[in-house]
DNA sequence: CACATGTCAGATGCACTGAGATTG
DNA sequence: CCAATCTCAGTGAATCTGACATGT
């Protein structure tokens, strides 16, 4: 396959990585950090997940992501509920205010690229779209097996 | 509701907020924080700064950055140095091994992508290329003024 | 019993607020 | 004297390793 070349994907990389420090930041600066705002898209993207696997994607260590549950349960972001296929797992779900949080940042980060978008041209700003859907595949294929649920927060 | 999350920009900036989560972990889990690898390749792409500029771009406050300074440059990844034009500020710029982290992050990454890259077509990597100018101007566009713009101290 | 899942306990890294030292 | 820049001190949240209780 004609595989673009090494510096072509080099500098595709390198402008990621430099969007990425304005992108993440779009948003107003969360009182909640960055790996507990993490798991809580996670679970409103994938559904519910065990501890385990959590971890897992959000690669923390489990003790990590059991004292993170038990601030967002607190926060009351996620709830914990009891695996029925074992006994000794739990599965961890995102509430209604959970969802809130991700849409409110979600909204806010699509404001501030609105702005952004205004410095660049049509024929740019069409570049960007079209590529939304390729965005969308490579995410499918990076992510980690497939969770429990199939659920999808669809807003 | 001031903005429809269903429209084409919502949905870009989902699927960028997806594929994040796959990009941003990429490569391996670092002993770093995020927002020590954050300082690093701000200013191994910026040029040295001083303590207030690297605090508004990271977003944190002062004393935060003055003790990731400190451990920083204990790791030798970074270096301080006095600022000629003003006697009470400091300027941080990156040492040799500091890039070395910079880079081999990005090398890491960039062999994700790449092994990413091959469950989709020649033409979704097109598009995804020919975003790359984009992508570049958005990010220019998106960080606070920059007044240093040197990229090959390469000491 | 061996293994998987999750939690507990202690140490360290990291960020915040509020106060202080130095320079412009 | 006042403002800007950076550092120090104390507090709270976040992560790690290693040990442990429970369920398969």
């Amino acid at each position: 396959m004609p595989t673009p070349s090494v510096s072509a994907l080099g500098r595709f990389a390198r402008a990621l990585e430099d969007f990425n420090a304005v992108f993440i930041r779009l948003p107003e600066p969360a009182r909640l950090g960055f790996s507990a705002l993490s798991v809580v898209h996670t679970l409103s993207r994938r559904g519910p997940m065990r501890i385990t696997d959590l971890a897992r994607t959000e690669q923390i260590k489990q003790p990590a992501l059991t004292s993170a549950v038990d601030r967002l349960e607190r926060d009351g972001l996620v709830r914990r509920r009891p695996d029925p296929a074992d006994g000794r797992a739990s599965l961890v779900e995102v509430t209604a205010a959970g969802r809130d949080v991700v849409r409110s940042r979600h909204d806010s980060r699509v404001d501030g690229l609105e702005a952004l978008l205004e410095h660049i041209t049509d024929e740019e700003r069409a570049t960007l779209l079209a590529a939304t859907t390729v965005l969308e595949r490579l995410a499918a294929a990076g992510r980690p097996g497939a969770p429990h649920d199939e659920e999808n927060d669809d807003d």
